[in-house]
DNA sequence: TCCATATTTCCATTATTCTGGAAATATGGA
DNA sequence: TCCATATTTCCAGAATAATGGAAATATGGA
């Protein structure tokens, strides 16, 4: 994970539609939801959810799967816990104890 | 914290340079960086790095506090925990143990 | 093969964000 | 008060992103 890759993923994040759309996604789980289910759920245009679906892949926080004439989406959480890794990296010059006790979990479970 | 709230937060952090910043800040910890210092170290010209630290501001993910001549900002741990929590809530349908264990660490701090 | 349905691509329009120079506004020291 | 320095505001040009209709491309079933 570096400077790009996060800021690519935070860009995937930082739009309305986009943000419903994978919360949808980490709420269905591993399994995932068909694109037309979830432009069912969103109220979107086809076209408009295909751009947006493609932006979250691209930036590696949701992933497809085929299946028939279906495509699944899910969320990819191995790339969310490695963004807050990198968000906390170094926090507080290495003395976090006082800043972000939550976030410090992440790093303690990272070893 | 609603939607809203987290695409602005997002969005504040999906560019390079006031990612880089924020990570800076993170590193710096509560007492933060004055924004000369920080305009130093970035290679930012004043006016496009006052733009970039409102951004950030509003976003509630950097707090700014006067002193002197100086005005040093820092960055919100709180805001970057609620974000977290926002993210994973209702993670996998209840049932977050298979997908996203180091996220689970924050839900059980949040109580 | 032909059809119905799922999803994506293409494209042009519109909207939003980034950038940095120049000028304006604070602040404290002399 | 006057000055030097810290920071912000203003502005307009350039760059990037969002939208959705229409057409194209899968896919599996009959």
């Amino acid at each position: 994970m570096d400077n790009a890759n996060a800021v690519k993923i935070f860009a995937s994040l930082a739009q309305e539609s986009r943000l419903g759309l994978f919360r949808l996604l980490v709420q269905a789980g591993p399994q995932g939801l068909a694109a037309g289910s979830i432009a069912e759920q969103m109220g979107l245009p086809s076209s408009t959810l295909s751009f947006h679906l493609k932006e979250l892949v691209h930036a590696g926080v949701v992933q497809s799967r085929q299946s028939g004439r279906f495509i699944y989406y899910s969320a990819d959480f191995a790339t969310m816990n490695a963004l807050l890794g990198f968000l906390t990296e170094n926090c507080c010059g290495g003395q976090p104890q006082d800043c972000c006790p939550p976030l410090m979990q992440i790093q303690e479970n990272k070893s």
